[in-house]
DNA sequence: CCTTCATATCGATGTTTTTCGATTTGAATT
DNA sequence: AATTCAAATCGAAAAACATCGATATGAAGG
């Protein structure tokens, strides 16, 4: 994905923010706004993909609590989400974390 | 600042993300996950600056609440204060967000 | 020192969020 | 169709959060 230096810097959120635009930002913000989704994204960062039935264990949370943060980041747009057999599979959607940094300013 | 490729792109959060690193991390990107807040920082990237006083009428909270909201900011990092007579001026520290990106994998 | 005015703190309220046990849904196998 | 096991949903409880009116603090200027 190529970077347009010219719209990536400064000012950040682009010339307008208005009560929608803040409000569906803000939203994508909170999805990785928790401890344990941030565990959740970089145990699947870190092997390229993660299966629903070791992280209880992995992250110290119960199956609904776990089901329950991994359903907020595929709804936000973060993870990608594949059924395999009886199994969950989640993949990171890196493009939608280069869209939020380019949201905040990220350098490039 | 200069980039580099090797450090701020995948893995996400480097090689590893124990439990206060997680607490910290959620507890910074928390800061930017509220709607008011995107758009103090929305009105102060845009300026360069901003005045306390001129909050409550462009956000359309109250006084207590965007006081509030402005000392998460600076407690978070992402806004410096600063005294001028009787008034309280704010500047964005860009070197916190682009720090931020960077933990979340940036683009480079 | 006394007043003024900007900002911070306090106290209270309603809302949102995190969490988990219990139960339901759903996919694969027998 | 009955069984098995993974994952989602339900219901409830506790904690965290946003908000604002009232009040306190603090800086400038008279």
């Amino acid at each position: 994905m190529a970077i347009d230096p010219e719209s990536c810097c400064p000012p950040l959120f682009g010339p307008a923010l208005d009560d929608a635009d803040a409000d569906e930002l803000a939203a994508t913000i909170k999805s990785l706004a928790d401890p344990v989704r941030l565990k959740l994204i970089h145990a699947i960062a870190q092997s390229g993909e993660g299966c629903a039935c070791d992280f209880p264990e992995l992250i110290g949370r119960s199956q609904p609590t776990i089901s329950h943060h991994l359903s907020i980041l595929v709804e936000a747009g973060i993870l990608n989400r594949e059924q395999r057999g009886k199994w969950a599979w989640f993949t990171l959607n890196r493009n939608r974390l280069t869209q939020l940094c380019l949201a905040l300013g990220s350098p490039c």
